[in-house]
DNA sequence: CGAATAATTGACTGAGATCAACCCCCGTGG
DNA sequence: CCACGGGGGTTGATCTCAGTCAATTATTCG
C-alpha cells in the first residue's frame, strides 16, 4: 500500500495555554451571541468573564460536578462525553471556537450531565452561570442567538440518535465522518481533511462501535479509496462515494 | 399466565378535535414560557396564535416540509419521529402539554428535520415562526424560558445517545421505560402506569430495537414481575428492580 | 362474528463485540 | 544514532446478542 505520512493535522497549540489579555475583547465580540454588541456593552460583559486555558487532554469539568459555570470556546477543540460504568465512553460532541458548553441555568443544585475535555490545547472564556443569565437578561438579542445555537445542537443530537437507531456500523461511521468533514473540514491535497487529532478509538466512541470495528471500517474505506488516514487523522478523498455508503451501503 | 385486562390508559380524547375558544387565554397563560405575563400581553400574543386540532395518528407536519410554524401542545401527546429510507422509524420524543415543537427560526428556507404526529387526540396552539420570534423579542423573559426548555431537551437527547451507544437492548428498554415513567407516569393500582397508548412497536422505535425484541423483553420483564402490560400499555410494578436491570443487567 | 391490528413465540442467521496477538510509528534517553 | 518502550492501529478467530423470517395467538372494532 501507499506510505502513510505524518498527520497533516496542525498539532501546534497555543504556546502558553492562556489567552492573551489584549485579545479578550475581540474574542468576546466575535462570539456569535455577542456579535454586534456595542463596545461599551462588551467592556461591561468582559468584566464578568475570566479566561482559562487547558492543555490537550485536560479535563475541564467532570460529569457529576456541581454545574456552576458557563464556557465559550475561544480557541481549540473541546469534546463533550459521558462515561458508562462499563468503562466505555460516549463522545457526544466536539466543540469548535464560538460554541459554548457548561451550564446556563442560574439555579444551583444541578450537576453537569457530561464531561468536558480539551481535545487540543484550549482557550476558553468562562463565567458564573447566574451571571451569564443576568447578561442574557440585559442583552435579549444575545439570548435569542444562544437559543438558535441550542436548537442546532438539539437537531444534531437527534441526528445522532437517528444514526444510532437506524444504521449499521459501517453507515454510522461513514455518516459521522461526513458530519465531521462538514464541521471540521479543511481542504488538503484535493481531499477534505478532518482538522482535528482523531483516534480510531474516539471515532468508535462517536459511533457506538468498538475500536476494532472502527479500525476495520476505516481500513476498508481506505482500500476503496473513499478516505485516507493514519495515526490520529482522517481525510475524505471521495465525498460522493462516502455519501453513498452512508446512505445505504 | 394472568388474565390481561383492557388498557388502563385513558383513551377518551377531547370530543371535538378543536380547543374551545374560551380556554385559549388560559392555555396560553399556562404555557411555561408565557407564564406570568400580564393579561394585556397575553391578549396581544393571543391574536397571533391559532388553535389546531388533530385526531390520534394524524400527521401535523412531515419531515422535509418547509418549516414555517411553531407549535405548543395544549392537550394530548405529540410524537416526534424520523423515517429511515429502510422504512424503519425512529421515535425521538413524546411531547406533553406545555412542550413545544416545530420551527422557531424566523428564516424561511429551512425544512422540518422531523415529523410531528398526534399520538392521542391533540389540541395545539400554532403561530408563524417569524411572528413567534417577534414575540420572544418583545418578551425576553419568555425567550429565556424557551432556552431552558431547549436545554432540557438537548440533555434528554444526549441521554438517548448515551443509551443507544453504551447499553444492550434489554437495558435500553428498561431505561426507556423508567424515563417514560418519570415523564408520563400516573399512579395506578400500586404501580406506575405509563399514561399513553404505547405499542411494542413504538417502544422498539424509541430504543433502537425491533418489535420482536421489544416484545420478548417486555414479556421477560413481566415474567420477573418488574412490569405489567398489555396491548398498548405498560405499567411499572417494581421500580427498584427495573432500575437495577437498567443499570447493568 | 369476522376482519384487522397488535403481540407473542420459535428457529435461524449474521453483524459486530470480544479476546488475543502483533505491528508500526514516534519520541526519548543512553 | 540506535535501542527501547508505549500508545495507537491492525488483523484474525470465536462467540453471542439481537435482527430476520415465519407462523400463531390475542384483542379490539365494525
Amino acid at each position: 500500500m501507499k506510505a502513510r505520512r505524518k498527520s497533516p493535522v496542525d498539532q501546534t497549540g497555543i504556546e502558553s495555554q492562556f489567552c492573551s489579555i489584549d485579545l479578550r475583547l475581540k474574542i468576546l465580540g466575535e462570539l456569535p451571541f455577542f456579535h454586534g454588541l456595542s463596545s461599551q456593552a462588551l467592556e461591561e460583559i468582559n468584566r464578568h468573564f475570566v479566561e482559562v486555558g487547558y492543555a490537550a487532554g485536560e479535563v475541564i469539568y467532570h460529569a457529576g460536578d456541581p454545574a456552576r459555570r458557563f464556557y465559550a470556546v475561544a480557541d481549540g477543540k473541546v469534546k463533550l462525553l459521558q462515561h458508562a460504568l462499563s468503562g466505555r465512553n460516549v463522545l457526544l460532541d466536539i466543540l469548535i471556537p464560538g460554541e459554548f458548553f457548561g451550564s446556563l441555568s442560574p439555579r444551583d443544585a444541578m450537576d453537569y450531565p457530561d464531561t468536558a475535555q480539551a481535545q487540543t490545547p484550549v482557550c476558553a472564556l468562562s463565567i458564573n452561570s447566574a451571571e451569564f443569565r443576568t447578561t442574557l437578561d440585559r442583552y435579549p438579542e444575545a439570548a435569542l442567538i444562544v437559543l438558535d445555537l441550542m436548537a442546532n445542537r438539539l437537531q444534531a443530537a437527534n441526528e445522532n440518535v437517528f444514526r444510532l437507531s437506524s444504521m449499521e456500523a459501517e453507515q454510522r461511521i461513514a455518516s459521522t465522518l461526513l458530519k465531521l468533514g462538514e464541521k471540521l473540514g479543511r481542504s488538503h491535497e484535493g481531499g477534505i481533511l478532518i482538522d482535528l487529532p482523531l483516534s480510531r478509538d474516539e471515532l468508535a466512541e462517536m459511533t457506538g462501535t468498538t475500536t476494532e470495528t472502527a479500525s476495520r471500517t476505516v481500513s476498508q474505506f481506505q482500500a476503496k479509496g473513499l478516505i485516507q488516514g493514519g495515526r490520529q487523522w482522517i481525510a475524505i478523498t471521495d465525498l460522493d462515494a462516502l455519501k453513498s455508503v452512508a446512505q445505504s451501503g
